[in-house]
DNA sequence: TGTACATCAGTGAACGCGCGTTCACTGATGTAC
DNA sequence: TGTACATCAGTGAACGCGCGTTCACTGATGTAC
């Protein structure tokens, strides 16, 4: 293997801002093309940008620091999904579902982001979690409340319940990731029905007696099921 | 540091059985202590074992085939977590919330088996995921079936609700594990909670129309709420 | 317009390190006679 | 019971490698006069 010539023009004065940016591209393209974490090195980067390995370090302080990088402009690219999916919905139920099946699909057209983002230990610091925080999960919290104001939900605390659809969301994108092998089936069709189901257990959440065994809710299925025969 | 003397005695003709066995647990002995797969060096594990590095080679092909004996180890031990949460139920549906916790709490106990296990790029061969498809999931697809043949679930293919049930579980654990900072109060409330939800919803799921964004099952709701308040 | 100079983005060579793995070996264990 | 020998679990030293990071440098870019 031969090292690539290093082709890239000097930027201008004062214009590293250029190459930063193409840094990160490279480590999500590597992260694209191998599908493994391992694959990324500090020397492999450089070439890839067409720079040698120091360069790196004119605009990273280390290589955790631009992992951390990655890890933000990944949030920033998962923000941009379900923003999008919130904008295209009408009712609040409806959003949550958009917002959850628009998260899947992400996950898995970009396992290794997803991987490195939300599978890894997290090296990541606060702030680059504040990201999240303050973006992606923003939109389904804003969401949840609006089916609890709606009278969609019982009227308790949106956090718990955001929290629980967000790893529904996460539990199908990284065990699907994660074990691709699983008779999944069309990984869209699935995430529906679970994001479905997780959505109805919400939406009829207390209206039934809960220290019973679900004797209650099984009892008034079956019965309603028989009806619908 | 200084290298430890291998106090190990030498193994009886045959007996290596003894020591591959206290490999893999020096493995996951090293995993609970410092929180990170990367910290398993073929070094790392001998000296913990009280041998030297070659004699791993004894036991196992490479590192891949020891981690491979690592998770096969993991899944057992979470197969037996399962089995024990099935023993102790009594219905069919409390048995599957059961199951999951089980699953859950076993995840956060043994965090980082669980992410070498579950969260990692399966490097396993078929062969372990078969130890984990015919041992824990066979226990929760058993269940679902129950909770179809009697009549708590509609009448369809289990195998898709279990993936689903099992896709809850694995998303409290996983997000749970990766990203601990997050507010998720009690972990063993916040896992029935959520595992609550994803089963409700299976108990309800096709009582109502589906085509309709949710407003159905809402109006329903919404008229019970009412009359319980 | 032309020249001397400061700046600083990017280079090239090297560092020390820990890794997975190999190979010829040693010496305690067990066996045959 | 005693001795010579085969076995093979475990050793010690070494291999080549790719890694993250450093440091003194170079030379194109832009500026001051």
């Amino acid at each position: 293997m031969t090292r690539a010539a290093p082709t890239r023009r000097r930027s201008p004065r004062g214009g590293g801002e250029q190459l930063r940016e193409d840094i990160v591209e490279a480590v999500k393209q590597l992260l694209r093309e191998t599908d493994d974490v391992d694959a990324i090195s500090i020397r492999a980067v450089a070439q890839r940008v067409g720079v040698t390995a120091p360069s790196i370090y004119l605009h990273f302080a280390d290589k955790e620091a631009l992992l951390d990088a990655v890890v933000a402009d990944v949030f920033a690219g998962l923000d941009a999904a379900i923003s999008a999916a919130t904008a295209r919905s009408t009712t609040p139920v409806a959003c949550v579902l958009a917002q959850g099946l628009a998260y899947v699909q992400f996950a898995v057209d970009h396992r290794e982001h997803y991987r490195v983002a939300l599978m890894q230990p997290s090296n990541d610091t606060a702030v680059v979690d504040d990201v999240l925080r303050d973006c992606a999960f923003a939109y389904l919290h804003r969401a949840v409340e609006e089916c609890i104001e709606g009278g969609f939900f019982a009227d308790t605390d949106p956090l718990p319940i955001a929290l629980e659809l967000w790893s529904a969301a996460h539990g199908v994108a990284s065990l699907v990731i994660a074990k691709p092998q699983l008779p999944w089936g069309d990984v869209e069709a699935f995430a529906r029905s679970a994001l479905n189901a997780a959505l109805l257990g919400h939406l009829v959440d207390g209206l039934f007696d809960e220290d019973d065994d679900y004797a209650a809710v099984a009892a008034w299925a079956r019965k309603r099921r028989n009806a619908l025969r």
